[in-house]
DNA sequence: GTCTATACGAAGATAGAC
DNA sequence: GTCTATCTTCGTATAGAC
């Protein structure tokens, strides 16, 4: 069928795109992976490869919302562990080869796809202000949080790229899980001092 | 004098990998910028590419290498912010467009470069804990805790990118600040009570 | 709609003139 | 030692047969 052949090459490229960097990864070879003749995947993406690796950036960024999502009610420690250990089965998975697809084009020079990168963060942090918000820490403190959950998540599975183990990952899980406690614990500090 | 156009050519190709990343970048690029014909490339470099490439990353390496040594003394903060400071520069001069080139070989999936890139993570780690150690955070924690400054920063750079704003960089600044004052705090708090 | 064949440019690398 | 010209391979994209 035609749509999974879209969402499978879609899947392929997050993961490609995730492992080499959007401009290593090779149309030839998203086609080739997905059983998919180079000439079809015009067909299926009209805009080329801008189109798919467009469309692989959103579709991990939507997955991993919908991580967020899902952790929401337990707590913010829970929106934190359910991103780091996404992160930490696809680098488990890939012996430690593949990353995010993300951070692959937001450190490249591509507009639009710094710009789709940007996006998906952004949806990210905003998700992340909101459970942080739901469970004590301050409004005004939330947003500068969260994108430091980000920054620190993503960073850390670089890191465990480069040195072939999980370590940097549960290292900033540990450390970031202490920042958000204590931004809550500060909050309820004032509330009952 | 051929030391200075190796030079150049080092520290052309820092910036550009850490614009558009290894493999985006050619070496034609790199030679035409430094006003080298591309034969003459290999004059200087006879491993190519590969060679280059390797050095500049070892080049980012050491230089902030030694910014973190410089701001030893000062404190834990000083060292922090010696970091955030630098590539606060890098982003500003090159309006958003140029990142870190470690960063970059390490999320491609070329296993030379990424081991390189490994070398220059802990290199900076290393400082790091020798630096938190030395102003009073515990020695079990100090690595742990310089995994996370590396891991943060190096995130917030590609935010910065990706949202063209200093934003992710400046929260970076102070949320993993509070947590070194935190780390600090909880040791002294341990020796006097 | 699916796929083969190909156009066209750019990549890394090298040979060899000067 | 420096640089020009070129080899080979691979990239995106498309034309057009079935």
């Amino acid at each position: 069928m035609a749509t999974d052949t879209r969402g499978r090459m879609i899947r392929g490229a997050a993961r490609m795109v995730g492992t080499r960097g959007a401009s290593a990864t090779s149309l030839r070879e998203l086609a080739r992976e997905a059983g998919v003749p180079l000439g079809s995947t015009y067909h299926h993406f009209p805009g080329g490869k801008h189109e798919l690796v467009t469309e692989a950036v959103l579709a991990q960024g939507m997955y991993v919302d919908e991580l967020i999502d899902r952790a929401r009610t337990e707590g913010a420690g829970a929106a934190l562990a359910a991103m780091t250990g996404e992160w930490r089965r696809v680098l488990e998975r890939s012996g430690f080869r593949t990353g995010c697809a993300v951070l692959a084009v937001a450190t490249e020079d591509e507009p639009d796809l710094r710009a789709t990168a940007n996006r998906v963060f952004d949806s990210w942090r905003a998700r992340l202000t909101g459970v942080l918000v739901e469970h004590g820490v301050a409004a005004d403190r939330a947003p500068g949080l969260a994108r430091t959950v980000v920054a620190a998540v993503e960073g850390a599975v670089a890191l465990c790229r480069a040195e072939r183990s999980l370590a940097p990952l549960q290292e900033v899980t540990v450390e970031i899980g202490r920042l958000i406690d204590s931004a809550i614990d500060h909050r309820r500090g004032r509330r009952s001092g």
